[in-house]
DNA sequence: TGTACATCAGTGAACGCGCGTTCACTGATGTAC
DNA sequence: TGTACATCAGTGAACGCGCGTTCACTGATGTAC
């Protein structure tokens, strides 16, 4: 575990070894029993060095979440970076790395999405949520420009991000237990995903049309 | 507001008075911060007196949920009784049906999908769930068979739930905000909620396509 | 190289608070006779 | 119609607990001279 080196006064690097705790109290206990004590208690310190850090227990749930936002734009450029030059491939590849993501940071994932009712956050949640989303945004332009030149891109990434947002959701919160195969999520990168990102693909396309019968 | 006469002992339907604040307080507090004590403050009962209908936070939670499950599926249900016969109208209709109810029950709409990690909840949020997961259901297997008889209706079911829901999660948590007009969610009906309808009915095309340039 | 001092990170005891839970109780309702 | 009794819904005082916050402190680090 994270814990501080038994014999040091000063932790060196707290902030982090704070992060690893709350995100580990996060998936455990949920948001409703998120508190800084037991974050504190994980990384071995006294009770009250969590508000040096981040204040109260909402800044540190920003911190939490901006370095999900984080982990996020890296799976989702590696993916990306991984696709080829084509711009749909390189779409398809950051949808994949978008539900991976879900699927292996899900507690993070959970908390990255809510409003607060604040409204701003955290500056550095604000900056990792918008990187995040300007990775989405720039693929699906690129998508636009290659093959929808005439297209505004915003509406086309709503509709995508939702299809693939949606199905990451439903696929954590074990909804789609009933609609997966034997193989569960391991059938995702070559079975329903495969299909989930052809759905995606179809937000490319502007006109309401109903499917010959 | 949901009080208790004053001049009766018992309350006569505590129970519904108390799922009402529990409600009020899920939308203002969140579940981070729902408390017994505090529905019971409201419904103007005793503290001790939620524990007596709900047993602990984590059971009111999920009536909660049932309610909103029950509502949704009256939702889904009245839009489909009003959309003709046709299957595809009737799945477009429960489709905004959801959407709407998501924008409308924000708070209950939050909780209703998370999984608790136990795996079965309580029997009536079993009941409620599986309810409206059937008007779903039946509703795909019902254009299946009139305008694809041979496919199987779950991986279409799974893709045009995951359009739908990612994007009612996406709008009640603002995160679409930057994709809508200056209409907002008001242009839903018309405007990106008519084109999220057209790219759940691709959830009914089996073969993955790329769309021309 | 050494000394003095400011700054900072983390401590730990103390506090007040709101919570869930318990439990003996009280008031109302329904039923048997 | 009246009486006795069981059942049930809700009360309210009491309790222990874990929490966030405060605050004077201590140990380490860095900088000026």
């Amino acid at each position: 575990m994270t814990s501080k080196p038994a014999d040091r006064y000063h932790h060196g690097d707290l902030r982090e070894a704070l992060l690893a705790a709350g995100e580990a109290v996060l998936a455990e206990r949920g948001v409703e029993d998120f508190t800084l004590r037991e974050c504190a208690r994980r990384a071995g310190v006294s009770h009250a060095a969590p508000a040096h850090h981040f204040g109260d227990a909402a800044g540190f749930l920003a911190e939490l979440a901006a370095v999900g936002f984080d982990r996020l734009t890296t799976a989702m450029e590696e993916r990306r970076a991984g696709a080829g030059p084509e711009p749909l491939a390189q779409l398809h590849a950051i949808g994949r790395g978008y539900i991976a993501f879900a699927v292996r940071n899900r507690a993070l994932f959970q908390i990255m999405f809510r409003h607060d009712g604040t409204g701003v956050g955290s500056a550095n949640l604000q900056r990792a949520g918008g990187a995040a989303f300007g990775v989405l945004q720039a693929a699906m332009a690129r998508v636009l420009a290659a093959h929808r030149p005439a297209q505004a891109p915003l509406p086309s990434l709503a509709l995508a991000w939702s299809a693939v947002h949606g199905f990451a959701t439903l696929l954590i919160e074990r909804q789609l237990d009933a609609c997966l195969g034997q193989g569960g999520i391991q059938d995702l990168e070559t079975d329903l995903g495969g299909a989930m990102l052809t759905l995606m693909t179809h937000a490319l396309a502007a006109p309401p049309t109903i499917p010959a019968g």
